[in-house]
DNA sequence: TGAATTTAAGATAAAATTATCTTAAAATTT
DNA sequence: AAATTTTAAGATAATTTTATCTTAAATTCA
């Protein structure tokens, strides 16, 4: 569905939006430990963050990450857009180069529907799951 | 999504309804020249829903593979959980081990629901699809 | 200024998926 | 019986993804 790359940075992204608090920046390797992840391969996903403008960074003591972009404006869909591409909301289900309406494969029309659904579903903002934790509408989430 | 192995599996399946008419086996080199797959790549996962029990095999001149099982009870979703596995539609999007709605993730209602109706739109029946590209319910299919 | 910290960049390797080949076994055809 | 055809099984390799390490560059702090 998504690489663990993607679903590695949409953790991460989620974790600098809930506590960087006033911080200018979070270091890669506080959100590794806290996440349980990879620091070398966070760090190489960040970066592509970084290189397509969502994120900034800055490097030495105090270094870290941040956001370049406001939180309303960084989508779930961003995020796996830089890390995994677009083909997943793009491409036929079942591999072929042209499929439409007019030359569709067996499955065209249920997954021209669900892909969209799941565009939608992806296409919230990291603004909106940060209220959502704060305000308690999504309790004892896991990040 | 799914991997192209399942992709590939699917396809080879309808053509094996779409094309078998009154022969006892269709042979996977004839599946992969007309659908251009690898042979070699195709007959490892044909093999695999042989061994489910979906498919049965028959080696020799007139060999070939065919249903074992009436396409009404073969569905996409049967094709897919034998090729990649049932991780797709059970798993958490984000990847965590537990993931419910008392400890959920930042989008877990979100998938929960999405993930059943991707399961949905794959619990069909290869005698469905056969029907309606025969009744031409759906025109000019890509094979 | 020098040591320590942190990201940047690139090299290397491990694991999973995809692709290809070889040999064996089973069945048909001649 | 021998040659041919086809799947079965396992070996090997290429590709992609994931994981790890090393060195460099930038920054801070003592």
């Amino acid at each position: 569905m998504i690489t663990e790359a993607a679903k590695d940075s949409i953790r991460a992204v989620i974790y600098i939006a809930l506590y960087r608090e006033d911080r200018e920046f979070v270091s890669i390797k506080e959100i590794a430990q806290n996440l349980k992840l990879s620091f070398y391969f966070l760090s190489k996903n960040l970066l592509k963050l970084v290189k397509a403008g969502i994120l900034e960074s800055f490097r030495g003591p105090k270094g870290g990450v941040n956001f370049k972009k406001n939180l309303k404006d960084v989508k779930l869909i961003d995020i796996i857009s830089v890390i995994d591409g677009t083909s997943l909301f793009e491409s036929c289900i079942l591999g072929f180069k042209e499929c439409s309406d007019a030359n569709p494969c067996a499955i065209h029309n249920k997954w021209a529907e669900e892909r969209k659904k799941l565009y939608e579903m992806f296409d919230i903002s990291v603004e909106k799951i940060v209220d959502d934790i704060k305000s308690g509408k999504i309790k004892n989430i896991k990040i």
